[in-house]
RNA sequence: UCCUCAGUAGCUCAGCUGGUAGAGCGGGUGGCUGUUAACCACCAAGUCGGCGGUUCGAGUCCGUCCUGGGGAGCCA
């Protein structure tokens, strides 16, 4: 008999002869006609399972099927027929229910048939895809990545692997880890007792990527249109809902594009994922709406259908200044957007999603491209209701005399940035990028409240267990 | 890192002003039922986060450490 997954198997004809495989969710028994057991078997391929109606006739009935409990795997052999019971349309008539592996302990299995909260799962991270909630998180990522790719793929952009470990300590976004083989119990020192990192594996201070836009930056100047799509680390000691240490970011970057460019790409980028999403896990997509976040599907679908309003930074201060709206923080101009500005444009004010676009230089990285007024670079941030914030990019600084004094006026070292300033000197264009962090995106896709719970084994401050 | 709340059966929690522990779910057994958040009865299960202190006596009070949640800062 052929092995069918539970997805197709919900949707193949009456009379199908077929195998399931997969995990016990519950098993009920009732006593008519000598005793039948129903069992709900799911193989994580769908948001639903399959019921297997396992009767008494089936040789291993007595000293078998009616031991099974949450968690045990089966094979079963059968018949999909119309389902003599309500609760579902279709189920699976057993000829043999095979228990591949039993639950050891049922009485102690951690994720029995009940419902458990988030914080206890986390500390199960190796059981939890077994739930509702962790399939359709491992669902919904699988999709957006997917969506992304594709998105990319149909417009020219090439994927490039930035790498994990960088000797280049440029961007300042925040602490790193470092990546070292030298002995931490007995480390080589100079002369002035100083750590002798010439003796360790790079041959210089090495740590792990804050981000892989400067990288990648190299492939714009020479493939137009690329994208990085990887793990980055953040050794900052920040423990909230919204904060990993190791994450996924998104960054494509444009040649012989503007911040205009940039803006157009970003909101297209947005509209086709989402878009994506709802048309592919509508299943997994129900269950968010209804369980975890009522709401969500129609703040995807607003930000599909709705234009991005683009304002300036000093017009978006001024609407801020302007208004009634008492604000935790002042508001003025020089200083960064905070979160409730940001929901308060987004949300209350345009009542759409927002583009910010030139912001103060000194608030932005050094990259970014100077306006000609002199006080503004082009950068800019996507806003959307529910966090604020979701995409942050600028048009990057193409000229090589006002990247040097942008990264003499930040205090940081010409030398360091030797590569990154060739490309300057070197059949220099206009460019831009954007980036977004991928956990972010499933937060705000999902409506799953903390971040550590839209990533398989989440790393944090004290967290690396799995 | 700071502020704040919490840590009691496998899980979610209750336990008033200190007198040596209880419920629901889950699990087991039996009854009933084409079951599906099933229902009814019974049973098992906890050195009450660790260490120290106050007290005749601490789950309950004090100190400290560990762990987790929420918020802040930082940001993606």
């Amino acid at each position: 008999m052929e092995w069918m997954k539970v997805k197709d198997a919900l949707k193949a004809p009456i009379g199908t002869q077929l195998t399931v495989k997969g995990w016990v969710r519950t098993r009920r028994d009732s006593k008519a006609d000598g005793g039948i057991s129903f069992l709900a078997v799911s193989d994580g391929t769908c948001f639903d399972h399959i019921q297997v109606v396992a009767k008494n006739t089936l040789d291993n009935y007595p000293d078998e099927i009616v031991k099974i409990t949450s968690g045990c795997s089966v094979e079963v052999d059968g018949e999909l027929v119309e389902s003599a019971g309500r609760g579902q349309d279709v189920e699976i008539l057993a000829g043999a229910v095979r228990v591949a592996g039993w639950v050891d302990n049922p009485d102690s299995y951690p994720v029995s048939a009940k419902r458990h909260s988030f914080e206890y799962l986390r500390e199960v991270a190796h059981l939890r895809p077994r739930t509702n909630t962790f399939g359709a998180v491992a669902r919904v990522r699988h999709c957006m990545s997917l969506a992304i790719h594709r998105f990319f793929d149909q417009r020219d952009f090439y994927y490039v692997h930035t790498p994990i470990i960088t000797g280049a300590d440029c961007e300042g976004a925040g602490e790193m880890f470092r990546v070292s083989t030298l002995d931490l119990q007995n480390l080589p020192r100079k002369p002035d007792g100083r750590v002798n990192f010439d003796q360790d594996f790079f041959g210089k201070e090495s740590h792990l990527t804050v981000s892989g836009q400067l990288n990648v930056e190299t492939f714009c100047l020479a493939l137009t249109r690329v994208y990085t799509f990887g793990p980055t680390f953040r050794a900052e000691n920040s423990n909230t809902s919204r904060h990993l240490s190791e994450f996924w970011m998104i960054e494509p970057e444009i040649a012989f594009g503007d911040l205009s460019d940039d803006a157009d790409l970003a909101e297209e980028f947005l509209k086709y994922i989402f878009d994506y999403l709802l048309t592919r896990r509508a299943d997994d997509m129900a269950f968010f709406e209804k369980r975890i976040d009522p709401g969500v599907i129609d703040r995807l679908k607003h930000i599909i259908e709705k234009p991005f309003l683009r304002i300036s930074y000093s017009e978006a201060v001024a609407v801020l200044k302007k208004t009634k709206r008492k604000f935790e923080f002042p508001v003025e101009w020089g200083s960064d957007l905070q979160s409730e500005h940001e929901r308060f444009l987004t949300e209350e004010h345009f009542k759409q999603p927002v583009i910010v676009m030139d912001y103060p230089k000194e608030i932005k990285a050094f990259y970014m491209r100077k306006n000609d007024d002199g006080k503004t670079v082009a950068a800019l941030d996507v806003l959307v209701p529910k966090i604020g914030e979701i995409i942050g990019g600028s048009q990057r600084e193409e000229r090589l005399d006002v990247l040097d004094d942008r990264i003499r006026e930040m205090g940081l070292n010409l030398d360091d940035y030797w590569w990154y300033r060739d490309l300057r000197r070197y059949g220099t264009v206009p460019h831009s990028g954007f980036g977004l962090g991928f956990e972010r995106l499933i937060q705000f896709c999902t409506g799953m409240a903390n971040i550590r719970d839209v990533i398989p084994f989440p790393r944090a401050p004290r967290q690396a267990e799995f």
